[in-house]
RNA sequence: GGAGACGUGGCCGAGUCCGGUUGAAGGCGCUUCCCUGCUAAGGAAGUAACGUCGCAAGGCGUUCGUGGGUUCAAAUCCCACCGUCUCCGCCA
């Protein structure tokens, strides 16, 4: 969430950043509103609970003293004064109550740069890289769902018998590549990032507490009998690791990584990009994540979107990587590079990273402080994270994109060590 | 799943039975200063976060796992939840 202070201090300027993402500013208006009965309230009841308290410390020395009578009579002054203070406070509570719930739902205030517009169409390509329409071959023209169930790697139908649709089953050798890739994307940032393996299923607290309740309940699996989520990204359980901590500068950056499952019901977009893994209720993810000092956020931006491209660049892909315009962006995030990757046989762009800052959005929702080397009292840190590797558009790329005339796939260099000698696929064996 | 014990500041640890200047003894750690050829030892002072008011100094409030309740007053009493530990049972 936005700083209340930022909001009560400059109300106009939160208000121009948030219309650049096409959000209605009135709620800043309410925001503003709401603070300032939040804290007169307050204020009337801090100073009455005050004198509660000097009345009580009075009340137990008079009876230390022996004085009881004199005690009965501030007792039954200062029982008026509670019930005042309980009233007081219960309206204090329901108003920051509010306060915060509306708060909640303000998105956070893109860059400055980041690009203007409201939608995709308003993104800014940043780069292209090995894209070339002419240079594919007809063999690589065979969608993956086509090509790869045909020799046997994935089986989509028997993953919806037991699962339902949306589903999918990797096998044989299509099950060694993506092992193969969950591993070349922890390994290649092991330089720098902690390997973190987190829970997949978390509380409902968790899950509020990353801002991914309630707003977005109904696109979450929820185990009912237990109350538990099933996290819809590592995002969940990486940020819920330090909330509520106050780290030292020192520890900064924090850089994390975790491969899990992730779990959507994409309830939003039934029917939509239904063929083969465009779009699948549980998929793999090597997420980046980092917790830094504002100072650091924008070279550790640039340092996990270098090493997510990376990743997809060193696989061989063609790939572009777009500067999302404001109303793109999600709403934790200030800024975001999304990358997508070329699949030839879909004949489609597929995001399979989207790199954010979210500046200290998220951290102040999770609580998350840093004490600084110098000076004294602590500052919230920023978060950024980024898809490392979103594993299943991937394979598709790669089954497309590296699929020879002969219908065999041949695997890219890079993951040669992870794959004991198979260089190519010709089947599930 | 059954039975029991417990949850206090950066850490350890008193206080909880018998509620009252206890935001919390003592210790460790850390910071600054003194002493000292250097280091160690020793001495002195300081050492939570957040909110709010204030130019500031500082005042007030909140926080002893979390949330409720009882009371003039709760770390202390009651209830619920979360978590930890021990024993038993079960089990990858």
């Amino acid at each position: 969430m936005l700083d209340i202070k930022l909001i009560r201090n400059d109300p106009e300027a939160v208000k121009a950043a948030i219309a650049r993402r096409g959000e209605p500013t009135s709620v800043i208006d309410d925001v503003v509103r709401l603070d300032a009965r939040v804290r007169a309230i307050g204020t009337e009841r801090d100073d009455i609970r005050a004198e509660i308290k000097q009345l009580s410390k009075q009340v137990g020395a008079l009876h230390k003293d022996g004085r009881g009578d004199e005690a009965a009579e501030l007792q039954t002054k200062s029982r008026a004064l509670g019930e005042r203070e309980k009233a007081l406070g219960e309206e204090a509570d329901g108003l920051a109550e509010e306060l915060r719930s509306t708060l909640l739902n303000v998105s956070n205030m893109p860059a400055p740069d980041a690009p203007d517009g409201l939608t995709e169409a308003d993104n800014v390509e940043v780069r292209v890289e090995g894209h070339d329409p002419e240079s594919y071959g007809p063999h690589q023209r065979i969608p993956h769902w086509e090509s790869a169930e045909e020799l046997g790697i994935l089986d989509v139908d028997r993953a919806v018998r037991m699962s339902g649709s949306m589903f999918v089953m990797y096998r044989g050798a299509g099950a060694r590549l993506l092992r193969a890739l969950i591993s070349y994307g922890l390994d290649r940032n092991r330089d720098a990032f902690e390997e973190i393996r987190p829970p997949t299923v978390v509380k409902t607290e968790t899950m509020t507490g990353t801002g991914h309740l309630p707003k977005f309940a109904d696109d979450a699996y929820h185990l009912e009998r237990d109350d538990l989520w099933a996290i819809p990204t590592a995002e969940v359980p990486l940020t819920s690791m330090v909330a509520g901590e106050i780290l030292d500068e020192a520890e900064l950056p924090l850089r994390l990584m975790a491969h899990t499952s992730c779990f959507r019901r994409e309830a939003g977009s039934a029917g939509r990009d239904t063929r083969g893994l465009l779009r699948v209720h549980e998929f793999d993810k090597v997420e980046l994540y980092s917790f830094c000092t504002p100072e650091q956020a924008q070279d550790m931006h640039m340092e996990i979107l270098a090493r997510a491209e990376g990743a997809i660049r060193d696989l061989g892909l063609a790939h572009r990587v777009l500067d999302l315009a404001c109303g793109d962006i999600s709403g934790a995030g200030a800024r975001t590079y999304d990358i997508e990757v070329f699949a030839p046989g879909a004949d489609r762009w597929l995001e399979v990273s989207s790199v954010s800052w979210c500046t200290d959005y998220q951290a102040r929702r999770a609580n998350v402080r840093y004490r600084p080397t110098e000076g004294k009292g602590t500052r919230f840190v920023h978060s950024l994270n980024g898809s490392g590797l979103a594993v299943p558009r991937v394979w598709a790329a790669i089954v497309e994109t590296y699929r020879q005339p002969d219908g065999s796939i041949r695997m890219p260099d890079v993951l040669l060590p992870y794959l004991g000698g198979m260089t190519e696929i010709t089947g599930a064996r």
